[in-house]
DNA sequence: TCTGGGGTCCTGCTACGA
DNA sequence: TCTGTCGTAGCAGGACCC
């Protein structure tokens, strides 16, 4: 309903992205409607994960394939809209997927391919701005204010970049536009294609928001389309009374604070009213770096635990080294068979990059746990982040006069991981037979894989 | 339904120093 | 020396996003 009343809402006049002011008839005696008149432009990617298999198996082209984790507690990564049309959807557990769709071809995600395709992607946006904040693999937010005197309007634009993601790399996309960044991506999901069991049904691809209708687009719609507005905060709003973003925006800021805390009410009381300043931002630094995993079946066993520990921190030092940073927070995160989750971390006055450091705080961190009942997942991550490599070692078990040398070490295992993969060399405790027992990156992203009984 | 992995941000609590 | 207050940092958990 509420996307049938916007695209009327669309079709009453698509206003160009030129500087002509329109706020016009409609604005609220608040005065609370963005006045700035910047060009955003939000790209998504049509169900990428799927699309970027069927470039390489056309042959599974019109049939329901989903992509994610196969083993028993894996889920689904993106599902075609062949499946979509049996109801399978992102996030949904894979057992549940079989039972809806069992017709479907399942398939292991490859990340890193995923990332490649990602990094053509969003070379086709910075043709157009080099302001382009991506948010995941699959979607970025583009500011186009500046390109509409090189390019034209930003529909022009828009449409412009899905002809060239589609012809150069052969993937289709949704582009929302509006004036701030929560619009445009609201403006995205109206321009997606409708599942159906024949495949993506496509509209035109492209959906504005048209500069001074704001508040018509988003009035009528449910509240959980706000960001931000998941299970919890719905079932609050719901108590409040609230199902429409209208009906959000027009209580007293007050009560929305009250009943939701000051930064997420104020936060959801700006964007029902459809301000959203957030610039857009290149270059964002990571604020933490992790690694976790589930196993197929609940670890009780504490030295196999410690293993895995080993490896997990291998594989974070081996990413902070890689993006130059380094931190002084670790946290262990262990989530019990019975789902009961718990964080432990451990703030040091010296950064780490080094794998084995990282290890031995999780380890201390993790002995402090009874995992006597069974781990289900085990994490470990670094936050407290800061750009350079780690100063000195200086914890228990390692010599601090020999730091030089762990950082020789560290960069030549390095530099052989980047010639012959992750797997081609990692500590020595974790060498099982002839190959040492790590993970390339990106594998085992979405659940432990079938028939793995670690 | 039976719940992955990698993140960010917020909140409440506690400890600690000024 | 004790008590109260304030700001800050650390910690743990929760909610949310893709």
């Amino acid at each position: 309903m509420a996307q049938r009343d916007s695209r009327v809402l669309h079709d009453l006049g698509v206003q160009t992205g030129t500087d002509s002011t329109s706020l016009g008839a409609d604005r609220r005696p608040t005065d609370l409607r963005p006045t700035n008149l910047r060009r955003i432009l939000h790209v998504d990617m049509d169900a990428f994960f799927v699309s970027v298999e069927l470039l390489d198996h056309p042959e599974l082209r019109g049939q329901p394939v989903v992509v994610g984790g196969t083993g028993g507690r894996g889920v689904v990564a993106a599902a075609s809209y062949e499946a979509r049309a049996y109801g399978v959807h992102s996030a949904m557990p894979t057992v549940t997927a079989r039972r809806l769709c069992p017709q479907a071809v399942y398939l292991d995600g490859r990340h890193a391919r995923y990332r490649e395709a990602s990094r053509l992607v969003m070379a086709v946006f910075e043709r157009y701005t080099p302001l382009v904040e991506p948010l995941s693999l699959d979607e970025a937010f583009l500011d186009v204010t500046g390109s509409i005197r090189a390019f034209g309007p930003a529909q022009q634009i828009a449409a412009a970049i899905r002809s060239e993601v589609r012809e150069d790399i052969g993937l289709t996309c949704s582009v929302g536009i509006a004036t701030n960044k929560f619009l445009a991506k609201l403006g995205s999901e109206q321009a997606k294609p409708t599942p159906s069991p024949q495949g993506p049904i496509f509209g035109s691809g492209i959906f504005e928001v048209t500069p001074g209708r704001e508040l018509e687009f988003l009035r009528p719609l449910p509240v959980q389309a706000l960001w931000g507005v998941g299970r919890a905060t719905l079932e609050k709003l719901t108590r409040l009374g609230v199902r429409t973003v209208g009906q959000l925006a027009d209580l007293p800021e007050s009560a929305v604070t009250g009943a939701l805390g000051a930064a997420v009410g104020r936060h959801l009381y700006r964007l029902s009213n459809a301000i959203d300043d957030r610039p857009v931002v290149i270059d964002q630094q990571p604020k933490s770096v992790s690694h976790e995993e589930t196993f197929a079946v609940d670890q009780p066993d504490r030295a196999e635990l410690d293993r895995e520990l080993v490896r997990m921190a291998d594989s974070v030092g081996s990413r902070l080294r890689g993006a130059s940073l380094s931190g002084r927070t670790v946290t262990l995160k262990v989530r019990f068979g019975t789902f009961e989750t718990i964080t432990r971390s451990q703030t040091s006055a010296i950064s780490l990059d080094d794998g084995l450091a990282i290890a031995l705080v999780a380890r201390e961190l993790l002995h402090r746990v009874d995992v006597s009942v069974g781990v289900r997942l085990l994490g470990v991550g670094v936050s407290n982040l800061e750009e350079g490599a780690a100063r000195q070692l200086t914890l228990d078990g390692l010599d601090p006069s020999d730091s030089g040398t762990k950082r020789v070490t560290n960069a030549t295992v390095d530099e052989i991981r980047a010639r012959f993969g992750a797997s081609a060399i990692g500590p020595a405790r974790l060498a099982t037979g002839s190959r040492v027992a790590t993970f390339e990156p990106g594998e085992q992203q979405w659940g432990p894989p079938e028939g793995d009984s670690k």
